[in-house]
DNA sequence: GATGAATGAGAATTCATTCAT
DNA sequence: TATGAATGAATTCTCATTCAT
C-alpha cells in the first residue's frame, strides 16, 4: 500500500506519456483518449456488458475499427478506463484531503461516499463493475489493485492496522449496498458508524 | 430483516411447488430445476456474461428452446439462480448457526469467510456478480435484497445497530477485495478485526 | 354480386353454427369466439405480422394449444376473422341503409368512410391487410371476395355499370391512400370527389 | 407533387452515389445494389414477410450479416426496395409518356396497369403490400408517398382537381381488386371505365 | 376434448476481429 | 497510420407444430 499518495498519483497519471515535446498530446494520443473518454461515458450509462468496439466506436465518433487499432482488445481498454477512473479518484482525495480539518475527517469520507451514491451512482457503480470483474479477468487485477491501494492512502492514514482493514472493507460493502438500495444513502446515516470505524488507535 | 431465518429458509425453498401429490417433482419442475442447476455451475465457472440460452442449454444437456420455455428471459433465470444460493446460503448459516458456542462465533464466521473465498471462489464470485448486477438491472433487487437481510439476520445477532451496518458492510468489502487477490485469504488475518466488528453491545 | 345484401348477412352470420338446442353457444364455441375476438383486437392494435399462436392465445387468455386446437393454421385463423368483419361491415351498412335520406347518400358514404379512417384507423388497416394477404393466400381469397361484394351490394345501389366499377375502385384506393397519411380525411374533402362518382346513371 | 416527374427520376436514381471516379459502382455499391435487387425478386415471389436477413441473404449468396451491414435494419432494406421500385416506374412512366399520343392516353393507362397486372402481378402485389405496410411504420411512408406523387405527376395531368383525386384512388382500387381475383383483367374491361374518370376538365 | 411440455427452425441483431487498401 | 468492408459466430427471443397425457 502506498505510503505516499501524492507521488502515486503522479506517477499514475504519468504512466503512458505519448506527449509531443512541446506538451500537446499528439494526435494519435487525443484520439486515443477520446476513445477511453467514451468508454467511461458508456460504462457509466450501460454498463460493463455495453462495452464493445461498436458501441465504443459511435459513442466516441470514430470508426470501429479504429477502437480495434488503439486497443489491441476489450480488456485493454477496460483497464485503460479503471486505470482513468483511478487518476480521478486519486485528484478528488488529494484534493479533500489538503482542505481536511482533522477532527471532521470521518464527516469529510462520509460526504464523499454519499456523493459517490448520490451524484455519481452510475459512475460508481461502473468503477465497482470494473472491480470485481478483475476477479474474472486477470489483466484487470494490477489495475484495481491500484484503487484499493489509493483509497488505503488516503482514507486510513490515522487507524490502526486491524481497524485499516475493517475501515477499508467496510467502504467497499457500504458503497455496494448502497448502489443496490433505492433507499437514499444520507451522511446522518453512515457517519456514526464511519466515525467509530476510523477513531484512532482504538485497542 | 428476517427474525427467524430458519423459517425463510424453508418458505423460500417451497415457494414455487409444482411438485405431485406423491412428493417427487414433475417432470417439468424437474428440468426446471436441471437448468438453474446447470446456470449456477456455469455462472460459476465462467461468470454471468457467459449466462446466455445456448450455454446453459449445453450445460443442461437440453435444447436452447427449453431454456426459453422455462424462463421468459435471460433475467429471469439469473434471478432464479441467485434466489437458489439465497437457499444455499440459508441452510449453511442455519447449520452453522445450530452448531455454534457462543464466545466463538466471530471465529466461526471468519471461518465461514475464508472457506467461501478459498474452497468456494468461484461461486462466491459469481454471487457477487448477480449482487452488483441488481444495481443495473431492477429484476435483480428483490433477490439481491433477500441475500444481505439473510447474512443480516445470522450473523449480526448480537450486535448493537450503529456496528451491524458497519459489520454488514466489512463483510461484503472483505469478501470483494479477498476476491481479487492472489494472497490467500486467511482465519488468522482477519479474525482480529472480525472480532473487533462483532463485539457486542459496543458503546 | 349479391343483389339482396340483407339476405347475404344473413347467410354469413348463421354459417358456422354450433349452437345447442336452446339458442346458447356451446362451451367449445364460445371459446372459439373468444380467439377470434383476441385475433381482431390483435390484428388492429398491431397488424397481421403479429398474428401468432402465442400472441392470440395471451390476448385471449388461453394456452397456445388452443389455438392450434380451434384453428388448424393461422391462415384458417385469420379467414375466420376477416369473415367476422364481414359480417360487422355488413350489420353497419345495414343500418345505414335503412336510415338512408337518398339525396343524401353520397354524404352518407362520406360520412361512413371518414369515419372508417377516423375512429377505426387501425381496424381499417388491418381489413386490407387481410384482403391484400388474399393476393398471396388463396384460401383468404373467398373471404376477401365477400368483402368486396358486400360493399357493392350496399354502395353502388343507383350507379351504372361502368361507373359503379369506378366507384368500387375509388372507394377502395381513397381508404388506402388515407391510411398512410397523417393529413386527417374529412367530408368536406372527398364528398364533392364521391358525389361525382355516384351520380345516378350517368351517359 | 412532382411537377417535372422526368427530373424527379433523375434525382431519384442518383440519390446516393457511391461511385467510383471513373462511373463504375464501387465494390461495396455493387453490393449494395445485388442485396436490394435480391430483396425485390424475393418481395415479388413471396411477399413482405419473407425478407429476412436469412432469406435476402441467400438469394442475394452473401453472408447475412452482410446484409445487416449494408441495411441498419429490415425497414431499411424495404424502404430503399421500394424506393428502387418507384425508380422504375418512373422510368417506364416516362418512357410511355414520351411516345403518347394525347387522344389515347386513356388507352395507354389501360394497357399500363393490365400489364401491371398481367404481366407483372408478383411485383406489383409486393409493391402494394409495402406500400400498405407503411401504414403501419412510419419509416417507409416517405417512400410510399413518393410513389403516390410519381403516379400522380404522370398519370392525372389533364384532369380538373376534383377527377384527378377520383382518379388516382380508382387506380389504386383498381390494380388491388384486380390482384386478388382469378378472373383476368382486360383493356376492354376497363378501358370505359378509365376513359369516363379521366376525362379533361368534368364539370 | 383440451393442454402442458417440448423443440427444431428461424427471426433480428450484435460481436470481436481480420484484412486489403 | 488508419479505416471501410466483411464475416463467422454468437446473442435473445419467437415461431408453428406435435404429442403424451
Amino acid at each position: 500500500m502506498s505510503t505516499d499518495p501524492a507521488a502515486a498519483a503522479q506517477s499514475a497519471q504519468s504512466e503512458q506519456s505519448g506527449k509531443t515535446t512541446d506538451g500537446r498530446l499528439a494526435k494519435g494520443q487525443r484520439r486515443r483518449r477520446g476513445i477511453i473518454d467514451a468508454a467511461r461515458r458508456l460504462l457509466a450509462r450501460e454498463g460493463v456488458a455495453a462495452v464493445s468496439h461498436r458501441n465504443v466506436a459511435r459513442e466516441a465518433g470514430v470508426p470501429p475499427a479504429s477502437v480495434a487499432y488503439y486497443f489491441s482488445g476489450i480488456d485493454e481498454l477496460l483497464v485503460a478506463a479503471l486505470l482513468d477512473c483511478v487518476d480521478d479518484l486519486l485528484a478528488e482525495l488529494d484534493r479533500l484531503s489538503r482542505a481536511r480539518s482533522d477532527d471532521d475527517w470521518p464527516r469529510v469520507v462520509a460526504e464523499l461516499l454519499v456523493a459517490m451514491v448520490r451524484d455519481n451512482r452510475e459512475q460508481t457503480i461502473a468503477e465497482y463493475e470494473l472491480y470485481l470483474l478483475a476477479a474474472r479477468r486477470p489483466a484487470l487485477r494490477p489495475a484495481a489493485r491500484r484503487w484499493i491501494e489509493t483509497t488505503a492512502g488516503y482514507l486510513t492514514a490515522d487507524v490502526d492496522d486491524t481497524d485499516k482493514m475493517a475501515l477499508l472493507w467496510a467502504i467497499d460493502g457500504l458503497l455496494i449496498q448502497a448502489l443496490l438500495t433505492d433507499e437514499p444513502l444520507t451522511v446522518a446515516g453512515i457517519e456514526p458508524a464511519l466515525r467509530r470505524l476510523m477513531r484512532p488507535g482504538a485497542t
